[in-house]
RNA sequence: GGGGGUGUAGCUCAGUGGUAGAGCAUCUGCCUUUUAAGCAGGUGGUCGAAGGUUCAAUCCCUUCCACCCUCACCA
């Protein structure tokens, strides 16, 4: 342990050292506070009028010493305080003890509030105490703390130094809680299935696999709670839904995390257009009860978040925005098409592929309003219930906003015959190099032909209804923790050689 | 995976082929309503890692690592 501190870290250790020889312990286990930061300055004229004592606690985040007085700030999980401690007030003794506190400490003080001339809200100390003394340094008070790559990997810092991220994130929480409320309040259960699974299924997307070794098992993370939520419904729970965490193994950007938390809900007796009611009545009500507004500005778009959102059809959706009447083309025309409008037709193979080059690239980014992208081809969803209308469509949609897709829901394949056909044409796509095509799942065709109701299920990605709701552009920015690689491979991870 | 960028003090950032700077933080002194407190004086750096070129590298070259942006693939 000769390992030379650098002064900044050494002076902390010499606080601590000096506190201790006090006697005093710097972790001790509680304390009682009355107040919060932001119910002194909400409550003032009170607290000050009748001269109360009030007790707070938090992390000083900012020092500044004149002598015989300090002011300092307290951040507390409502926000900051001024305190200010006067050597008069507090005697020799205990006024150089609390010259040993410094920024990044956790303390409680009690005393009564008053205004300084400036006319901050201050509390004037009368005692005061450690609660834990801070050995490191915090990040820079005015630029804040930047640098990326610290802000995720230490998200504590994070939080300390910007106050908007603990926004972001109460925002994620009251997002969350009013998606639950309001499926509660409508009869839903809410349930938990699996997320690791002997097989995987419910959307497209490559896997990850683990191991469990006392079944000598290899199993899958979940991509998708669909499957299993499914077979509830068949089992006679007529409402349910699942707020979880999915898992995929694909690419990673602004819009993808690996690991991410997804909204499902399966409601027995509803079809697709029931469902499409329902959804943009939660959304508004999530939106409204979040932000105060029914608008939203993101990416400089204005979008109106109240209903009725729009609804157009697959097929009218590609005459209007690429001018062309897809519905009967096969795949050849489709990739031809795609050519002649500029894509990249690499390695799309099969009708659905093409169509839905066409869809994410051409369409899907002009649905800037909220709009259900309705009535998809059959080859896009496995999963769906045929149009009851056209044997070459299914029951389905996708919600776009601002171009970007928030969720997608349908009328759910109740029938088991169908459910095999449609699971062995995914297995020849598998066949033919799709490693995204749903493996045919017999257990869950089992399930069906035990009789499903008729059903309607939406799927949400709750991370980017967050972004949405609180203007942020990475959905690295709206999970505490997203996944980075090691910082310091040959540090961390190398241990005794032994 | 392709392309571009970044990495220098705890934080935010300058900078140079001759072993390095500012602001904040920190330390010492002065200061009893300050608030990006102030004034004066200090401390603090294997310049992301490893090689190479050179009399000399933080800077030039090569490789590697991490992060960001972007394209591709997807959700």
């Amino acid at each position: 342990m000769e390992r030379e501190l650098s002064e900044i870290l050494r002076v902390r250790r010499e606080k601590l050292q000096k506190l201790i020889d006090k006697g005093i312990n710097p972790f001790p286990y509680r304390y009682s506070r009355t107040h919060l930061s932001s119910e002194i300055i909400a409550d003032f004229e009170n607290l000050s009028e009748s001269g109360q004592t009030v007790k707070v606690a938090g992390r000083i985040i900012s020092w500044r010493g004149h002598g015989k007085t300090v002011f300092a700030h307290l951040q507390d999980g409502s926000g900051k305080i001024q305190v200010y401690i006067r050597k008069d007030d507090l005697g020799e003794e205990q006024f150089e003890m609390f010259g040993l506190f410094e920024t990044g400490d956790i303390i409680g003080v009690e005393g009564t509030v008053f205004r300084t001339r400036m006319g901050e809200v201050t509390i004037k100390i009368s005692g005061f105490a450690l609660l834990a003394k801070s050995l490191k340094p915090l990040p820079e008070k005015w630029h804040g703390l930047k640098d990326k790559e610290i802000r995720y990997r230490r998200r504590y810092l994070d939080l300390i130094a910007n106050p908007d991220v603990l926004d972001t994130f109460i925002t994620r929480a009251k997002i969350i809680k009013k998606m639950r409320d309001f499926l509660d309040d409508r009869g839903f259960l809410e349930v938990e299935t699996p997320a690791m699974q002997v097989l995987y299924g419910g959307a497209n997307a490559r896997p990850f696999v683990t191991h469990l070794k006392a079944l000598d098992l290899d199993l899958y993370l979940r991509i998708a709670d669909e499957l299993y939520l499914k077979r509830l419904i068949v089992g006679g729970m007529e409402k349910v839904y699942e707020i979880s965490k999915d898992f995929r193994n694909e690419g990673m950007d602004r819009n993808h995390n690996p690991e991410f938390t997804m909204l499902e809900f399966y409601w027995a007796y509803a079809d697709y257009r029931d469902l499409m009611n329902l959804v943009e009545e939660m959304i508004f009500s999530v939106v409204t009860s979040v932000l105060d507004s029914d608008e939203i500005t993101y990416d400089d778009n204005l979008i109106s978040m109240k209903p009725p959102y729009g609804r157009i059809t697959f097929a009218d959706a590609a005459r209007k925005y690429i001018g062309t009447d897809i519905t009967g083309l096969g795949e050849k025309k489709l990739i031809d098409l795609a050519r002649e409008k500029g894509l990249d037709t690499d390695g799309v193979t099969g009708r659905g592929a093409a169509l839905d080059l066409l869809s994410s690239e051409l369409v899907e980014p002009k649905l800037v309003q909220p709009t259900f992208l309705i009535d998809y081809p059959i080859e896009l969803s496995p999963l769906a219930k045929i149009h009851r209308e056209d044997p070459g469509l299914t029951e389905r949609f996708e919600l776009f906003i601002n171009g970007l897709e928030f969720g997608n829901g349908f009328s759910e394949l109740t029938d088991p015959d169908d459910q095999r056909r449609r699971f062995e044409s995914q297995a020849r796509s598998r066949l033919m190099g799709d490693e995204e095509a749903h493996p045919i799942d017999e257990d869950f065709i089992l399930a069906l032909e035990h009789g499903m109701p008729p059903a309607a299920g939406y799927g949400l990605g709750v991370d980017r209804l967050v972004m949405l709701l609180t203007g942020n552009s990475s959905i690295r920015d709206v999970i505490l923790f997203p996944i980075m690689k090691p910082e310091n491979p040959g540090k961390g991870a190398e241990s005794s050689d032994g």
